[in-house]
Order: structure tokens, then sequence, then C-alpha cells
DNA sequence: TTTAGCACTCAACAGCAGAGAGTGCTAACA
DNA sequence: TGTTAGCACTCTCTGCTGTTGAGTGCTAAA
């Protein structure tokens, strides 16, 4: 289905493409023969052209207009034109790591990225939490904030931190407090929050509860809280940017960009698009490719983050499949990088 | 300035109001006849329209359009014509209620009712977290993570949690933490916010040093955690239904729609404009009395919220001066309501 | 004071012509 | 055989025009 293309061929698709990134609108003949020097006539352009169209690499929205690049041209351009080097000016990764040093908070960093990579590409920037089912518990603690009121503290070796207030109908001694925490310390520290399910936890309740003598009703609520805490469909989704969507021509449709923007306003949607991407580098999904329906006209350029080695959330940005993917690659690439050194750092 | 209208001229106001929040386009004088059984003529509406246009309360977009009423319509409306009396169906709040009294974690219950507001009143909501300025430090505490990591953990008495990740360049003993902890709850909890100001932290920090035998250097990044977790200007203000100003057919110009979203997408701005309301109770400002320069054209609904007895934060609701005002009044009164309920039940 | 009648105004819309950009095809050329 | 100039053709876009319709203000009569 990818044939090879001849190098003129080749040269005028990227001309095709990176003029319409620029211009957002069809490139004729003409166009082309002047701005770029190709050394042949705007007549042996439109020869080739024709033929790139037949072999799917190029539309035409009507007959007496200027080409488009299809998806598959799109496809092409990323796979085989566009070299996937760092070409970011020096200084720029030390610069951005820097500036958000000082953030401990996880949450804080995450957000931040996401704002920082839709002010680099001017698309809609998207973070996934890192992810909880491959890191671990590494502290659990419930403190006592009033007589029948407790906070329950979780944090994993990620950085994330977890807060519940939990109120019970009945009072818990200090002494008491004090032995739960040392007994789930014991059970569920430095655990996989994966082997954290129910069954494990229903376990260590009533294990608990035989040696505390309590009821078990009153901690019900606590493992209600505990389990929801980490469940693996509750990644949350930081977005950044929404506005500049607004700034594409295509979405200079009212109707596309209502469309868009309730689409962004859906926790769930914004799961299902960056979890749908499964590569473990960095990935691009160009228009039909993406399995969202929603997006279908959208294009996807998504890379992993890891902290020490290990793959925990994704960084990405959506914009319109004419997007200026030399740029919002490099982009994204640096960003994921420093991403994941200041979140390790911060969760030291 | 506000003077009485004779009783015709306040009913044909208030059908001119009526009918341009439906149509959202000019009323004309045989429009009003038909549809309102005035019992006069659309030569007499005629006059009187011209009246009510001399006086201010209405406006002509040009010479051969119907009225659109002005601000100072709008005003009149809201204020002598809308009763104010709650008219939700019965079991509405008791449904709302219900249907959020499980929530324990006062961040998910107020981001909870900004949605449920904006999908009542199909605008755009916004909610700022109970201030912290008037609220009470009710836990402060700090637990080791790893050999050089902590975990602060401060909860105000609103039952607002706050937790920062803080790195030190020394290991510290259990002893010592247990210490700090004894320490700090002393001098700190059951406090006013607004006293813990960096002067009284400061002095605090000083005799715990002298105390503990520890460098100063050691605290310092604990100390600016602390003094920025509750800064008076860093109330977080929640917003919902963004999308929602997109059905406004006075949003079918681009450009206002992209100027509006990028206003909500800052924080500083959104809060601005719910903090310059100052009324104690539900305040409504119309187009040109906002202060904020963006929102001119604009109304906002914003109503107190209280939880024991306390004002703390504001709810309200953003959208076209052409506002479905009464429907609008009654669900802020009602969502303001439920809402200091359910924080005060939470932070109980 | 109210109302019918009427001339007038103005935005919105449809229809149309002309310009401009771009194409595909053909025939000539190197 | 590949390349190019020339040309007729197509289609969108823009601006102009006339028409329509809703609505007004004024006048004069009831």
């Amino acid at each position: 289905m990818v044939e090879e293309l001849d190098s003129r061929k080749k040269r005028i698709l990227q001309a095709i493409i990176q003029e319409h990134i620029i211009s957002a609108s069809p490139i004729g003949s003409r166009t082309l023969a002047k701005k770029y020097n190709l050394d042949v006539s705007p007549a042996t352009i439109r020869n080739e052209m024709a033929d790139l169209e037949d072999l799917g690499y190029l539309e035409q929205p009507h007959t007496s207009a200027g080409r488009i690049p299809s998806d598959k041209g799109y496809r092409y351009y990323v796979d085989q034109l566009v070299s996937r080097e760092q070409n970011q000016e020096p200084g720029v990764i030390e610069n951005i790591e820097n500036l958000y040093q000082d953030l401990q908070d996880v949450q804080d960093i995450i957000s931040g990225m996401a704002k920082m990579l839709s002010n680099m590409t001017h698309y809609t920037a998207m973070v996934s939490e890192p992810k909880s089912q491959i890191s671990r518990l590494k502290k659990v603690e419930i403190m006592q904030l009033a007589n029948n009121s407790l906070l329950l503290v979780l944090v994993t070796d990620a950085g994330m931190v977890n807060n519940k207030i939990i109120n019970l109908d009945q009072n818990l001694l200090a002494e008491k407090i004090s032995y739960i925490n040392n007994f789930l310390s014991d059970k569920l520290e430095n655990k996989l929050l994966a082997n954290l399910d129910s069954n494990y936890l229903k376990k260590v309740e009533k294990e608990l509860m035989a040696r505390l003598d309590l009821s078990v009703d009153l901690f019900k609520q606590f493992y209600n809280e505990f389990e929801g805490a980490f469940e693996p469909g509750a990644v949350k989704v930081y977005i950044g940017g929404t506005s500049y969507i607004l700034e594409q021509p295509e979405f200079n449709d009212l109707k596309k960009v209502k469309k868009m923007l309730k689409l962004l306003d859906q926790e769930e949607m914004l799961n299902k698009i960056i979890n749908s991407i499964s590569g473990t580098d960095l990935e691009i999904k160009i228009g039909q490719e993406n399995e969202v329906e929603d997006i279908k006209n959208c294009s996807l350029v998504v890379a992993t983050y890891y902290i020490s080695n290990r793959a925990v959330g994704k960084i990405g940005v959506i914009g319109p499949t004419r997007m200026e993917y030399p740029r919002v690659i490099s982009s994204v690439d640096v960003i994921s990088d420093i991403l994941g050194k200041l979140i390790s750092k911060a969760s030291g």
C-alpha cells in the first residue's frame, strides 16, 4: 500500500504539505513552481500532482481547485519526509527545567507542562496523570481531624497524593488510630497498586477488624474510598490551551467548534482519546486513523513519559490534521522528557 | 434616574424583554400586540415604545427594526418585574442533595455543583473555593515519606485539604518529626488563617529552630509552601459548562467566542470577575455594570454561600445580558444553598 | 387619547456578472 | 519519451443590484 515515490514526487508532496500547513488552502501548480525551485514547469507539476492524487496522497476539493494532502499524504510525510531529530534550540530544555524545578507537587507539574506544551505548539495539550496500576503505594496514613472525622492520606511512589475526609459514626481512640496506621503500613505500603484490589483489601479489613474488635460497618466507607482512589479507569486528564483550536481556520465553522469544545469538556472522552494511543514511544494518529469517531478530522501527537524507566503516562497535543508536525513532534518529545524528569525529582 | 413607569409601560417593557429572551431578536409592535393581549393597537404600542426608548429602557439597532432592551431595561426588569420567590418545583432541592450527599471531598462537591448549575441554567457556571481567610486551620501534620522527603498536610475547618511534598537536603529522625508535629499543632491549629501571616510564621519557625537545634535553612522551603498554601489571592475558581456559551446567538461571531474562551481560560480573570461582586446575598450585574472590561456585554448572577453562617465563597453564572433571569436567579439561589449545606456536612 | 393609513427606511436575500485561480488536454519541442 | 506552452473549461468568490418584508414615525380622523 505504501509505494516508494520517486524523488521528484517526494519533493512535490513535501512542498504541497508544507505550503498547505502555512496557508490552510488548496495549493496550485503555479504557486508551487514559483515558491519552491523545483526546476520544472507548472504543467509538469500538474502531471505529477494528478499521479499523486491517483495514488491517494492528495485530494481535490473541486475540479478547479488546487490539491490538499490526504491523511495518507500526511502519513507519508510524517513517516518519510520529516526528520525526527531534536531540532529544538539548545538551552530550551534547560530553561524549562529551571523554570519548573521548584515545583514539588506532581499535579502542579502536570498542569504546568500541559500549559507549556500548548503554549509552545499553539494547539490544545493533554496530559494523563501517572498511571497508578504500575506504581507502588508509598505511604498510607489516617489522621484524626475531629471526634468522628478522619483524613485518609495515600501517596504513591510516583508522587501522587490522594486524600479523603471520612466521617465515621463512632469515635476512635488515638491508640487505635496509631495501631491501625502501623497495621496498614505493614500490609499495604510498598505494594503494587494493581495488587491492592478489593479481594486483598477485604482480607486486610477482616484481619484488622478481628484484631481491633470493631464493627465491620465502621470501616465500610473507608474501604470504599480506598478502592475508589486508585481505580484503573480513574486516570485524570489535564488539558491546556483549549482556546487555541479556535485559531485554526478548519474550525471557522461554529458547529465544529461547538462539537470540539463539548468533546474536550468530557473527561471520559479525553481518557478514551489519550488511552487509544497504544504505542510506547512517540506516536502520531492522523485523521481517520483515530479510533474515536469525533476526532477523525484531527491529528494527535502523543508521547509516553517515564518515571525511573517505567512508562507511566501520556502527554500529547490535539489539532487539525493540517498540523505543523515537525515542530509539534519535537515539542512533545522535549516536554515529555522534561515531565518525566521533573516528576522523578519531585517524588524523590 | 429610575422613573416610576405607568402600568401599561411596565407591561410592554416586560413583554418585550420576555419575548426578546426567547427570540434573541428585536421585537416589533405588531408581534407584541399579537402575542400578548395588551388590548391596544400596534400604533399605541409604538408610541409607548418610543417613550420607553427616550427613557433609556429600550434601544433600536437601526431605524426600521424593532426594539431590544437596554441594560437599564434589564435592570428595571430584574428589580421590579421579576418575583424573587423560589419557583423551583418542590423536591428538586431534596433530589440534588440526595444525589450528592455521599460526596465527602469538598473539591468534588464544588466542581459537582458547578456542573449541576451549568446543566440547570445552560450557562457557564463558576464557583470559588471557600475563602480561607476566615477559616481556621483544623489540622497540620507532616509525615515522612522517605529519608529526605516529607508530606505536609493542612486541613481547614471548611474541609479544604492541602498537601505538599517537601524534599529536604537532610535526614530527619522520627522523634524530631513527632516533636515538630506537636509543636506545630500547638502553635497553629485552631488559628484563623488570616492571622497566620509570614510574620507569625517566622516567629514560630525561629522558636522551633531554637528548640530543635536545627539549621534554619532546613525549613525555609517548608515555610514557603506553608505561606503559599493560604494566600488570600489564591482562591481557586471552578467552572463548568464552558461550551454552553456557544449556544447563545450573541456569540455567533467567532471573534467573540474566542475572546470569551480566552477569558475563561485565565484563572486570574475568573478570580477578578467573581470577586468584583461585593454583595452578600444574591447579586446581579448586567452588561455595563460589570467592572471587568471584557464582560461588559454579559450578565452575572452570583450568590454567596455560607458555612455555619459565615460567608465563605461565591457561586454564579455568566451569560449574555439577554439571560433568562427568573430561572437563573432561582437556580443560583437553590444551588448556593445546597452547596453550603453539603460542605457544612462534609467538613462536619 | 387611540387608531388606521401611509410613506419611508433598512437589513437580508437572491440572482447575476466578472474576475481569478486552477485544471486537464493537446500539440509541439528537445 | 519526457517536458512545456497554449488554451478552453470549470468552479469559487466577490461585489453589485433589485426586491422583499418587517418595522417605524407621522398625520389625520375617530
